[in-house]
DNA sequence: TTGTATGCGTTATCAT
DNA sequence: ATGATAACGCATACAA
C-alpha cells in the first residue's frame, strides 16, 4: 500500500505538504497539487483508514448483532442496513448472536474497543427470556449509542424502532371477523416466548375480546421440521369448526395450508389463512397466503439513519419509532 | 475509553510499564503487574483496537461481499463465515453488491485501504454476464488475498470453494431416470446466465444425453412473482408428458409442486420433483420435494479458514475447494 | 525491573 | 508555498 511517506520521497516534499495537496488545501501551489495529484493516482494511493480512525476517533463502522440471518426477516432488515449504511459512507461490521446470550455478549465486548461508532441490535432469544440484559446497558452507559429494533427491552432508554406487533395482528384478526365472517379463528405460533411474539398474541386476544369470540392457541413450542407438520396436522383433524388460522412467523401458515388441503379443505372457502411474511412467502403457497407483511427492509434503512444520527450528536433525545406493517390479502380472498 | 496514558498518570508509572504489565511482560515484577491489572479491570480498561491496528498493519478484518443476503443460500454461506471467523478472533465486515457491478467495485475498492486483510466475495451477476472482473484482479495484484466462492470466475488465480454444481444435478438426474424411471424430465431454471446456472443445466443435459433421453428445458428469464407460476403452470398445461421436474433453484421447484397439484398431478407418483433446497425448503413443500441440499454453512466455513490461512502465510499455493452436495429425497420417494 | 524513545499513517498546528 | 513537529493509542527496541 502506497503511503503519503513514499509519495513525499518520490517527489522530494514533505510529507505533510503531500497531504494537503491531496486534500485540496488552499496553501499549495497548483503546480504542485497536481504533480502531487498524478502521482497519488498512478500509485492508487489510498489514504490508509486505520491511521484516519486513530487521527479521528472514530471508526465509520457500525456494529450490527442479529440473532440469525437465515430468517428471512433479519435478512432483509440486514439488507436494509447495509443500503443506508452504504449511503452514508458507513461500514457494518456483522455479529451473529445465534440467539444465545453468551455470543451477544461477547460480540457486544469485543467490538466496544473503538471498533465501531455505534450498535444496531435484535436482541438474541434467550437474553429476552432470561430477562439478562446488563450487557446492553453497560454499553450505553460506556456512551456509545446503541439502538434496538424489533426485539427490544423496555426498560433500556435508547433508541428503538419496533413494528405495530399488537396493532397489525388486532388489524388482521378483525379483518378475518369482519370481512371474511369467520367466527373460529385459530392462532398458531411458534415463538409464544418473544417479546413480538406475545405482542401478536395480544392482539390477537384483544379481537377476539372486542367481538366476543373464543381464542384458540396452538403453540408449537419451538417445534422443528416434521414436528410442526403433525403438530398442526392433528390440531385442524381434531377441531374440525376451525375456519381461520392466524400464524403469527412466516413458515406456520404455509404449512397450515399444505395441512388444511391434505385434511380436504378448500381454501379461503372453507378456512382463511393470514400469516406474516416477506418477499417470497406468498410466492411459496398455493392457493395463496394472505400476509402480514412488515416493512423488514424500512426497518433497517430507518434503524441505521436513525443510530448515525445519534452518533453525530449525542445530545439528541432518544425516540421510538414505529414502522406499521401492511396487510396483503391474496388474491383470492380480496 | 481509558488508554494506556490514563492508567499510567493514575498509577504514576510509565505508558510502557502499564502496557507490558498487561501484556504479561516476564520484565515486570508481580507487585506492579497486579496493580495495574487491577486497575485495568476497574476502569474496564479496552486496548483501542485501532491503535493495534496501525501499529501491527492488520486489521484482524474479513471483507465478506455478497451479491446479496436474501437468497437463503448466502444467509447460511454468511452465516458460516461468521462463525468461522468468530472461532478465529476475526470481524467480519459486510457489502452487499446487490448484484451490480458497480456496487461490487465500489465496495472492493472502499476498503481495500487497510480495513480488511482480506476478501471472500462471490461475484454478481452483472460482474459475471458482462465478464468484467479487472477490479478483482486489481485486489489480488495489490497483495491482498481474495478467496471466491460459489460465483466464481475461472481466469482468476486465487483460493476459491466451489459446489459440485455440475455432478449434483447430474446425479440428481440419473436418480430419476434409473431410480424413478422417468422419461421427460424437464428442467427448470431462473438462473441461466450464471456460472452455477450453466453448470448445473450441462449436468442435466450430460445425464440425458448419457441415457438418450431429450433434454426439456424451461428458462423463466429472470421472472418474478406471479410470473413464476404463469409460465410454469401454462408449460406443464401444454406439455402433458412430463413426468419428473428438477429445478436448479430454490423457490421454481415449490411452485412447480403447486402447480402441479393444481392441475390434478399426483406426486410423486405423476410427476418426482427435485430442487436447491435448504433448512426449510422441504417442510414449505407438500408432498415434499426431493432437495439437493447445498452445504452452504460449509462453505462458508471453509472459505473462511482458507482466507485466513493465506492471509497468515502469503506464499501458500492457491486451491480449489469442491463441497459436494446431498441429495436428500422426500420420504415419499426413498 | 522500570522508563525513554520511536514508529505505524494521517492530519492539524505552527514555523519558515 | 512549503516544511517540521506533534498527536491519536499502542507496542517494542533500547537505555538506565
Amino acid at each position: 500500500m502506497t503511503t503519503l511517506k513514499e509519495l513525499a520521497a518520490l517527489l522530494n516534499i514533505s510529507v505533510s505538504t503531500v497531504s494537503k495537496a491531496l486534500n485540496d488545501s488552499h496553501e499549495i501551489s497548483e503546480k504542485t497539487r497536481i504533480r502531487v495529484k498524478e502521482l497519488a493516482t498512478k500509485l492508487n494511493y489510498k489514504p490508509n483508514r486505520i491511521a484516519q480512525q486513530l487521527k479521528n476517533n472514530t471508526s465509520k463502522t457500525i456494529g450490527v448483532i442479529l440473532p440469525t440471518v437465515t430468517n428471512p426477516f433479519f435478512a432483509e432488515v440486514l439488507h436494509g442496513i447495509e443500503m443506508a449504511a452504504t449511503n452514508n459512507n458507513y461500514d457494518i461490521i456483522v455479529c451473529l448472536s445465534n440467539e444465545t446470550l453468551h455470543k451477544e455478549k461477547r460480540s457486544l465486548s469485543l467490538l466496544s474497543n473503538g471498533s465501531v461508532d455505534g450498535f444496531i441490535i435484535a436482541v438474541a432469544r434467550e437474553s429476552q427470556v432470561k430477562n439478562q440484559t446488563d450487557h446492553i446497558e453497560a454499553i450505553i452507559k460506556s456512551k456509545i449509542p446503541v439502538l434496538m429494533f424489533d426485539r427490544v427491552v423496555n426498560g433500556i432508554e435508547c433508541n428503538k424502532v419496533i413494528v405495530d406487533d399488537f396493532q397489525s395482528v388486532y388489524e388482521a384478526t378483525k379483518h378475518l371477523i369482519v370481512n371474511e365472517k369467520r367466527k373460529n379463528i385459530l392462532l398458531v405460533s411458534n415463538i409464544e416466548e418473544l417479546s413480538v411474539g406475545q405482542l401478536r398474541i395480544s392482539g390477537y386476544s384483544k379481537a377476539l375480546e372486542d367481538y366476543k369470540l373464543t381464542p384458540n392457541i396452538l403453540k408449537l413450542d419451538n417445534a422443528v421440521d416434521i414436528e410442526v407438520e403433525k403438530k398442526i396436522y392433528a390440531y385442524l383433524k381434531d377441531n374440525t369448526s376451525i375456519d381461520a388460522i392466524l400464524s403469527i412467523d412466516h413458515i406456520t401458515g404455509i404449512v397450515a395450508i399444505n395441512m388444511a388441503k391434505r385434511l380436504g379443505k378448500e381454501i379461503p372457502k372453507d378456512l382463511s389463512v393470514v400469516g406474516f411474511g416477506y418477499d417470497h412467502t406468498q410466492l411459496l403457497s398455493s392457493p395463496k397466503i394472505s400476509i402480514i407483511h412488515q416493512k423488514a427492509h424500512k426497518i433497517g434503512e430507518m434503524s441505521t439513519k436513525l443510530l448515525i444520527d445519534s452518533v453525530k450528536d449525542q445530545t439528541l433525545k432518544t425516540q421510538t419509532i414505529v414502522v406499521p406493517s401492511e396487510l396483503k390479502l391474496s388474491e383470492s380472498t380480496k
